[in-house]
RNA sequence: UUAGCAGGUCUCCCUAUCGCGAUGACUAUAAACGUUAGCGAGGAAAGUCCGGACACCAUAGUGCAACAUAGCGGGUAACACCCGUCGUCACGUCUCGGCGUGAUAGGACAAGUGCAGCAGAAAGAAUGUACAGGUAAUGCUGUAGUGAAAUCAGGUAAACUCUAUGUGGUGAAACGUCAUGUAAAUCGAUGUUUGAGGGUAGCACGCCCAAAUCGAAGGGUAGGCGGUUUGAGUCUUUGGGCAAUCAAAGAUCUAGAUAAAUGAUAGGGAUUCGUUGAACGAAUACAGAAUCCGGCUUAUGACCUGCUUUUUAA
């Protein structure tokens, strides 16, 4: 399992992201939410996901811009996780929902977390 | 040493590991995957306040209106920007002629309209004090008095106004093109009459629109590709000019994403701060390209040069 993150595993379609905001399930570890759908991707793989971040919280394009950053990075770094035990094939989308700045380790813990939630969730439907 | 002003330079650096984006090569009809190479945010990328390039639209034209600009000269693709200069104002200096620094929406009161603190009877369609003169009679005349200015006029146009010059609108989600594919809804051509009605930036004129026939293709799917980065480009030298800036020669190619790349971690170094040295710790501004340029405005760190002023110490 490498850990990279290329294009074809970024969600794009704009289409699909809202449908997830209308369909979406989500599981959250504050401040990372997690909004997913298991539905039927456009390119063959597992997972597409995707990050925002609100600009009511962050007016700062810059800050915005570095925890979007940090959370692309965690889930690169995590996504291990969730490709190994899953069925189906899933839109993701991370939302940061905290209004302070995070450390990357902040970051990392929370990502860890929120996706062994997600694990346990599917494994019980 | 501190503060201010003006100008200039830069915007923490290096190594390793793991990643991201577009491009070239391997590479072939194309796509996908992989490997590899070099490249990958700013001085303001920001505010969207001006000026352009570029694109489309007669719902784009014409007149009025409206809006913008405003000494003079120059620069420029253009400007409300920049440079020079004159006037005016303020401050400083002074040998009282000037000199220095800073500010300046600075055309016109000729036509019409309006406005004007204090003082004053009265600042223009309203009237009068004292003294003197004069008349049939009357502020009719003079002087005094108030004021910058008293039926003699003057001031004011970041007051209406007038003059000169300029301005059509919409903005890259513009616009072009490709693919899938059905109708009465789209476009083009031909074309008829009442020009009623509707549309058109405020108004008027003008213009456009509705039937039918023929031909071709649209909406929608925020689909793909182009536009999209070689340009009023950047650097160096020489020459012209007080300067803004211009010309010539040589060299050079320097981000191109689209739910949006330019990052993360570890180690080392640099600078600043924590009274000094070591060690240790903390901090390293403002801020993220989105069609592209020229300005303005605002935010903001460090260093260098020059000038000025105050305080402290010697």
């Amino acid at each position: 399992m490498p850990f990279n993150f290329p294009k074809k595993e970024k969600l794009k379609s704009k289409k699909l992201i809202e449908q997830l905001f209308v369909k979406g399930k989500s599981i959250s570890s504050y401040p990372i939410k997690l909004i997913y759908l298991k539905v039927e991707l456009p390119i063959d793989v597992p997972i597409q996901a995707g990050v925002t971040v609100p600009k009511k919280n962050f007016k700062s394009a810059v800050k915005r811009n570095r925890i979007k950053r940090l959370l692309r990075e965690s889930y690169r770094l995590n996504k291990a996780v969730v490709f190994n035990n899953r069925e189906g094939t899933f839109a993701f989308l991370f939302l940061y929902l905290g209004k302070e700045m995070p450390t990357a380790q902040q970051v990392g813990a929370q990502m860890k977390s929120v996706l062994e939630k997600f694990n346990k969730k599917i494994s019980h439907e």
